[in-house]
DNA sequence: TTGTAGGCGTTATCAC
DNA sequence: GTGATAACGCCTACAA
């Protein structure tokens, strides 16, 4: 039984369709009985609005898309969070994409909102070539990116201030005495690595600590990524006095090789993820951390999309806001290590 | 400038708007050389369908909303992503909609779903009385409810054994000569803390062992509530064991009571926390836990709607399908009680 | 204070 | 093989 529509109620109440148009959007006045009774000829015939014909007309879905790598990488939940409560409090839903790193998924998914005329997107950027992408920006569709800049496209970015964690990160080490400090890198090709990196590196060069390519692995910001080079570093002789794990499924993947390893964290090994964990202060150990402010990420992002959504043809200012990452010290890896 | 219509690609190819749609839609013959005009003038004016429209006169929008308490929640985290994986399987898009196991969300969600016309409805219930939702249900609206029985409304659902797998965390206990077992119990009203709770009855009675309101404590389903419930237990005299948290939030809050009040686990206390933790193998200690399907429990409802939205009006029948929670010891509470 | 008519961009029916 | 035309459900000039 398909359900009742705005002349069924009009009919019903012995009004105009426009009439009830106008009572359900307080466009314009309606006298007290009339509205009456159109309100009780919708709640007889349980009416509700067929959105997707209001979209049609209006031209605007209320709804926007959010792009990300996949929503089971706890860094990705609590962004969403923050873009969705935003996103409700002004009306707007969320349509949810997962591309897991796949330019072919974002490509498709980008694809499918453009065509669904949703209001705007929220992404973080594989980093693949993507001509549609750029066409998007191009015809200044309401677009903010989010966690890594995109390579060479002009829009505006949501990130944190990497480098500078990252080096307080491999500076709090140095301060404690190490100097073979090995690090796992995350995907390449994605700006956030790129600037992990140059922090990790400024923060060595600071201390006069000589570069060893042997120490830098790559951990493709993966669990299983960050196990696997977290044994290519332990097998290491002398092996690394301490470990920089750049973002939270490595540190995990760190930890685990750790474990299987027979080695103790902070006694024969100290390390330091980037991205902070809800149960790091319960766990052992008590890992120092690098937390990114995740909800106000997204919430930011969100913030900035409806300014665009707004002002539609002020194309080519692209603000980049870049929020505070904190280093967190627990005590852990308060521990001079075992050797030098 | 308003993205190109179907029109205009008629128009540009010299051909009805009829031609183009089948063109598009493979839905009839068309030479191979009207079709390459088409073709090409879609790619010239750069044209994307607008599903919108296509929506409305289809009355389908590839769309199912997704109704949860909170996508911060890790539980509720992989098992979006088994339902966005289904759906996008099967060529639909994913609208997120968090409650915060507030009714008075839940309501507007699921109105503003039904507004967006979307195709179906997963949802974790809150448990508060609804007479939209039941009316939703009643018109044979496609829904599924997921994690948590609704309260006397017919529907398909999805859950794991509860009560099961919760007998077998507390056998766990008592096999190791836990008598004095405090339990962290979940919000008031859902299904689930229900039916852990007879787990946990169970186990009790089968061992003969005596009952004790004072080791029940609610928690709220929280961190925060677990933390205080964890409190409590351990200002008890004397004081448990071990301690059953009945889910992941509260298992953490749990855990940081246990650091706040210097105690060691297992050395002090053992504990048990219903959900599994993708670091729980990294991280001390090595806790023993109940591993839900969660993936599967978000895939397994997704494919019980797409049913449903096949069969719209085979109402009547509704399913529950309950996937099984098991148990997974690890060290850390492979250790007898001190005291007796 | 209320109503009529046209159109948003598609797809489906019928006709040629 | 292809096209006109109506309809999906709503909003909004314009008119009365």
């Amino acid at each position: 039984m398909g359900s009742a529509t705005i002349k069924d109620v009009a009919k019903h109440a012995g009004v105009s369709a426009t009439t009830v148009s106008h009572v359900i959007n307080k466009s314009r006045f309606v006298s007290p009985g009339t509205k009456a009774r159109v309100v009780e000829a919708m709640r007889e015939l349980n009416y509700q609005p067929n959105a997707v014909a209001r979209s049609l007309r209006m031209k605007t879905s209320n709804t926007i898309g959010l792009i990300i790598s996949d929503i089971s990488n706890p860094f990705f939940t609590d962004l969403v969070r923050g873009v969705e409560d935003v996103a409700n409090s002004k009306g707007k839903n969320l349509i949810l994409c997962n591309t897991d790193e796949k330019t072919e998924k974002e490509e498709t998914y980008l694809r499918i909102l453009r065509q669904k005329q949703v209001d705007g997107i929220i992404m973080a950027p594989t980093g693949g070539p993507l001509e549609f992408l750029r066409q998007l920006v191009e015809v200044g569709f309401p677009m903010v990116f989010i966690d890594r800049l995109p390579d060479g496209i002009q829009v505006p970015t949501v990130t944190v201030n990497n480098e500078k964690a990252s080096c307080d990160a491999v500076r709090h080490l140095t301060s404690l005495g190490h100097v073979r400090i090995g690090v796992v890198t995350g995907m390449t090709g994605i700006s956030s690595t790129v600037e992990r990196m140059k922090g990790y590196e400024r923060a060595l060069s600071e201390n006069g600590i000589e570069m060893d390519e042997r120490l830098i692995v790559e951990g493709w910001s993966r669990v299983e990524g960050g196990y696997d080079a977290a044994m290519r570093l332990l097998s290491l002789k002398p092996r690394p006095t301490a470990i920089f794990a750049t973002n939270n499924l490595m540190t995990i993947g760190v930890m685990r090789a750790l474990r299987d390893c027979g080695l103790g964290c902070p006694e024969d090994i100290s390390v330091v993820g980037f991205d902070d964990f809800a149960w790091a202060s319960a766990f052992h150990p008590y890992l120092t951390t690098v937390a990114q402010p995740v909800y106000e990420l997204g919430a930011t992002a969100a913030n900035l999309l409806f300014k665009r959504m707004k002002a539609r043809r002020i194309s080519g200012n692209s603000a980049r806001v870049v929020l505070e990452a904190r280093l967190i010290v627990r005590e852990s890896t308060a521990v001079p290590p075992s050797e030098t």
